[in-house]
DNA sequence: GAGTGGTCTAGACCACGCA
DNA sequence: GCGTGGTCTAGACCACTCT
């Protein structure tokens, strides 16, 4: 009755030490990791064995490498985080930028679904934000962002938000958003919606729900965008 | 004046060497490529250097390497097809598996938009696919193909076409999706999409548009899916 | 020049598939 | 038992950055 793996290679065993260090905040995000030597020296394996965990990091988006310099955390910075997450372009292929304004914040009980999606405890509470995001000045989506409160202590005193969250989430609280999963679907605009987007009441929305996940695993935010795509797509590169 | 890399690894030029071979049929998809050992004595190089090229390859999709059996040009069989390009899911989450019907070819003209997309000479000919798609029984989505006429010799005969059609790409001309870059909005079902559909008028659409690319880069069909999303979801993991 | 990551080699041994 | 890919090592040299 053994586990599935049957054996560990030394650079997973190097690979997941890395990871969980990261994790632990051992270096912050921008800071330098030791050298390939020296992590070899203290691990007890030779250089090549953990340069093919860092190779992994490096794929993974968790750490860079800038020959000649050194290994260093991955950040979040403003543009790449929009970069990697924000999948918006205008109609001529351009990346669309996106601003923020209107933002309301408030903390209540969890619901059930909200529950389901975030993997919460029955009685956790949590933050909700809502806010409209313009493209060139235009209100072109309604977002809202569901935030387990145990993770985000003291968010609510934190108005107004920046643009980029997920830098926010990783330096002000040691959240490293890796992965979204999410899920597209065509919708018709509500009154309400239509009135805040400047548009016809039943035009078509792209509806776009995201669950973002941090290094750990910890589900962190449940974002849901409802979007006009009369003047930007959404775009999607598969390889 | 020099040129961007001004220098490349010798890996990287296996690695080209080994797409190129892959592009000209040296070896047919599902067939086993030589030996790392045998492609490093080829090549007059170290069997590192090989597996360096071969892990690249493996992570973009172009072959599949088997412990103790050997390294396979890959293939895009039905499912392995679907499971990369057919990013719908059902509401629980599970994925929908479609099949196809009512399908036209016709031959005719390339239009302007269509020369833009598929970077076409001005004056070729492309075949149109239209059919419907259906998840569990139910029409779902209506799907317009449009395929440069000179790299399908005899498509108007293929008739009645495969569910998955980059497996016949790949097996019957060679063409072999190694990418696609897809656009989404969301739009109204015009009537007749309304009554293809068995949905009102006015509903909403999902919209999605994709480029095909070969492993050379050409750019192989242009793809257009109007779907509707009561019963499906398009999903996107970012990662 | 010192220190870092990047490339390349040669060779040993392990895990797997198959005859 | 043989051939394949997978892991791991030790060491050499190259390219880049900074002092």
């Amino acid at each position: 009755m053994d586990e599935a793996p049957h054996y560990r290679p030394l650079y997973r065993q190097v690979y997941d030490s890395l990871v969980r260090q990261i994790v632990d905040g051992a270096w912050r995000p921008g800071e330098s990791l030791p050298s390939e030597q020296a992590l070899a020296a203290k691990l007890g394996v030779s250089q090549g064995t953990v340069r093919k965990a860092l190779d992994t990091l490096t794929v993974e988006n968790l750490v860079e490498r800038r020959q000649g310099k050194g290994t260093y955390v991955a950040e979040h910075t403003q543009e790449r985080s929009l970069f990697r997450f924000f999948r918006l372009n205008n109609l001529d292929g351009s990346r669309a930028v996106p601003t923020s304004g209107g933002e309301t914040v408030k903390q209540r009980a969890a619901r059930r679904d909200e529950i389901a999606k975030l993997k919460l405890e029955a009685d956790e509470k949590v933050f909700e934000v809502t806010r409209t995001r313009f493209v060139e000045g235009v209100p072109m989506i309604l977002e809202k962002i569901v935030l387990p409160a145990k993770l985000f202590p003291g968010f609510e005193r934190r108005s107004p938000l920046p643009n980029a969250l997920y830098s926010m989430y990783q330096h002000d609280y040691g959240l490293n958003i890796v992965a979204a999963n999410e899920e597209l679907r065509s919708d018709l605009a509500r009154k309400d919606e239509a009135r805040r987007l400047k548009i016809a009441p039943g035009a078509p929305l792209l509806h776009i729900e995201r669950v973002a996940i941090a290094l750990d695993g910890t589900r962190v935010e449940w974002r849901t965008s409802r979007c006009n795509t009369r003047h930007v797509t959404y775009a999607v590169t598969l390889s």
